[in-house]
DNA sequence: CCAACCTGTCACCTGCTGGTGAATAACAAG
DNA sequence: CTTGTTATTCACCAGCAGGTGACAGGTTGG
């Protein structure tokens, strides 16, 4: 016996707990994985740290830092974990729709893109960090996520060459950026400049003003 | 003597500090609101907390319980000041210039917009928080926001009449959207989606690609 | 059997946070 | 000078954060 005067912090564990609480270094690595990143998906990134990882673990915070590093290395196996983000997510095939000119190409990217970041939380918490902080955790995930989303692109863009004389990385970021503020925006607080993202009746109004700006410029 | 004990918390100030420190209730709140806004705008909303406003007011963070009733209400006011903002640094006239159309008009609107965040870091510092929270502080700020701004647009707009068959509402959301990620991710990152936006030369494209999305739309 | 190792748990430290009751210092009026 | 009011500070509390060293118990090798 250790001490006496030992405190309780733990509640008791059921039976139906402890039988399935086995040693198994990699399922525990995998549960405070999945458990980091449910946690900043559900809560974001304010409420993110070692303590509430280990919580929802269900393991102690000291097996984080053994395995992972600490909360910096963990974060990082978020971002190498999150490169299989996009073939996960989205099509790759185009669904057998033939692209014949970059503004098809570019009005189906824009919608694919707005309904997968609509439909996934913890990118969104992920985006959400990139613009309130800079941090080596942020910049680590911040580079896999770009990285992810250009390879994607590039993957559809396939043989299809964009047009000349205009800036299509300029207007493509310009693009992008208005889709990912328009759903971050969306999950907080239901709206965005005065346009209320709801329904899927709002969605869809909004999809048809983005399709009206892609094609406005690449026709 | 209160206590014997008594541990010494703060410095000991030096004769130039306490000389200005007079009796002044008027002036201990806007110097504590200056605090807090200075505050938000340097380091976000993740370290802004009652002891951080008080250490920078120079004051004991009692007072701002007292005069302000907590961080919520210091909030607020900060809210209310805001209503300022946007007559002290955008133009509220056009500078001379004849809006024809209203292709025109959202034109300017854009660039200034655009201009105007990103000279002001509290406002970037708020649309951060607003993209990352959703309590009632965050959601005060945001209102107090878009009121602003909403109520900018209207008065630029004058008698000129939205064109038909466009949902402008719709589009303008996703322009402003735009905007606002491109100058958080830029103040953050220093790009975005792969657009470089740092030096003078980076924005001036940034700036032709949105108007060229405004004319493609709005003619 | 013992020794070495590995997984996992625990108690504890320091440092900060938000929050509160009481003391203190300056000033004004009688 | 005394009394009351107002502005300001102080000391302390509970709670939670990140971080660490020691220990318990299963597993494996000799």
């Amino acid at each position: 016996m250790p001490r006496a005067n030992a405190v309780l912090k733990k509640p008791i564990e059921t039976p139906a707990e402890a039988q399935k609480r086995v040693r198994n270094r990699a399922a525990t690595e995998q549960a405070i994985l999945d458990a980091a990143k449910r946690l900043l998906a559900d809560v974001g990134f304010q409420n993110f740290g070692i303590n509430a990882v280990a919580r929802g673990a269900g393991c102690d915070k000291q097996l984080i830092y053994r395995y992972y590093g600490g909360l910096d290395g963990l974060v990082e196996a978020i971002g190498t974990n999150l490169g299989s983000w996009v073939k996960d997510r989205i099509p790759d095939d185009t669904g057998g729709m033939f692209l014949l000119t970059y503004g098809d190409l570019m009005e189906r990217l824009a919608l694919l893109f707005l309904e997968a970041l609509r439909a996934d939380p913890l990118m969104r918490r992920i985006v959400a960090w990139e613009v309130s902080e800079n941090t080596q955790q942020v910049r680590r995930l911040s580079e896999a996520r770009s990285k992810a989303l250009a390879g994607w692109i590039e993957r559809m863009r396939g043989s299809l060459t964009p047009p000349k004389g205009i800036d299509t990385i300029g207007v493509n970021a310009v693009i992008f950026a208005a889709i990912q503020h328009l759903v971050l925006s969306a999950a907080v607080s239901g709206q965005c400049a005065g346009l209320v993202l709801k329904t899927t009746k709002d969605w869809e109004k909004a999809a048809i003003a983005l399709k009206r700006i892609v094609r406005g410029i690449y026709g």
